[in-house]
DNA sequence: ACTCGGTGTTACCGCAAGTAACACGCAGGG
DNA sequence: CCCTGCGTGTTACTTGCGGTAACACCGAGT
């Protein structure tokens, strides 16, 4: 009898969701990794409780926004990875879809990665951001999981196979991200060449290369 | 006629500063991330406004304390980088050094680079905390650009060596920093094995690993 | 007509950052 | 001896944010 009432509501109440949900990234997208509850409310055309009858706090507004963005930017990622490509190539198509993302929606990356950074003027008020460590942690670690699975279906290491999976892609995943941090900070160099020096030291060149004369080598 | 009364009043200030940093030091050591400046001033026996004289804002208590600490944590950095040893070696206790430190002092390392990750109980109000970008950034760049320097100084990879040195040092940071963070929390393995694993895969094991059978590879 | 669930509001609390404005103690100079 | 600076400390406040309680409207079902 309320089989369709229940649908009705779960739909009304979803397409509710995904427009504060959007409105919450219009706001992200155009104020940065400020933001605040009443920014986003005030995009939305409403006011605070909605959002938080919604979404129960900050963090779980946050949440549902990063999980967007984070299944998007996998998706992308396993295209890229499951290519039909050498390893190398499917390495470095990787690492590109990741850097090409986060170039072009810089405020977003920085919203999910870095959240509060604003603060500018001193006068700002504005410095209490959401938390990081419960957010971008996850995202991140999400990332790696990822791609410890990845790389534990189709590699072949030997035994410990799990364990160094899971090492080698959170470590993978975080080379991606401090680099990828850092060149879009600085853009000391365009997007191919970051790709390839990352992939040169995935693949070994930094045990291979030689001395340098003069000092006691590293 | 001012020259000793300058540096005697600069002295004292200078010692006060410190007795402020260390109280800064111990709240953040027993409090974790939270750590308002009112705890910091309480731990130190006085009040906010002194706080405020002395650093400016939270952010440059915040510099200050992580300041203190990277410099210690990069001298130990540097003196295992400078170990004469073969380089497998050095990298390996670098790693294990910067691993050793995190490991020593959760609670210090998640305030440098988790700040306001607190916020256990839901009624919990103290969510407001630090920025990370502006902080914990420069010290995780801090570390790159060293690491990059000792690359350039040290390794010859041909032309375009200063380039490649700093995505790798910002790549092998990030790498460390977030294989740290997820061991961290996990506990999957002793150290030595995270250690051992990470090196394996600095030197190229991922390339040199085959594929298993049954997929596309990887 | 009367309840009832959902959507919305205003008005408030608590907290933490940051800031006047005032108070004590102690040099030196009339 | 007093009084003027100045460094150090305080109390008491403002602002802005996250989060919540209590009330208001409105369409559907009986």
């Amino acid at each position: 009898m309320n089989t369709t009432q229940r649908t009705d509501q779960q739909t009304s109440a979803d397409r509710r969701r995904r427009e504060l949900l959007e409105a919450a990234d219009r706001v992200v997208l155009r104020d940065g990794p400020h933001a605040s509850m009443n920014a986003i409310a005030a995009e939305a055309g409403i006011t605070k409780p909605i959002l938080y009858r919604h979404f129960g706090d900050k963090g779980g507004l946050y949440a549902a926004l990063a999980v967007r963005h984070t299944d998007a930017l996998l998706a992308s990622l396993r295209a890229a990875l499951d290519a039909p490509a050498e390893r190398r190539q499917r390495v470095e198509s990787t690492l590109d879809t990741y850097l090409a993302a986060i170039e072009a929606r810089p405020q977003v990356y920085r919203f999910l990665m870095h959240p509060a950074e604003g603060a500018g003027t001193p006068g700002d008020q504005s410095e209490q951001g959401f938390d990081v460590g419960r957010h971008s942690a996850p995202l991140l670690r999400r990332m790696g999981e990822e791609l410890a699975q990845v790389i534990e279906e189709r590699l072949d290491v030997g035994p410990g196979t799990q364990q160094l999976a899971r090492v080698w892609g959170h470590g993978i995943v975080g080379m991606m991200h401090a680099a990828g941090d850092w060149w879009l900070g600085e853009r000391p160099c365009p997007r191919e060449e970051l790709v390839r020096t990352l992939a040169d030291l995935l693949w070994g060149r930094l045990a291979e290369a030689g001395d340098k004369a003069g000092g006691p080598g590293f």
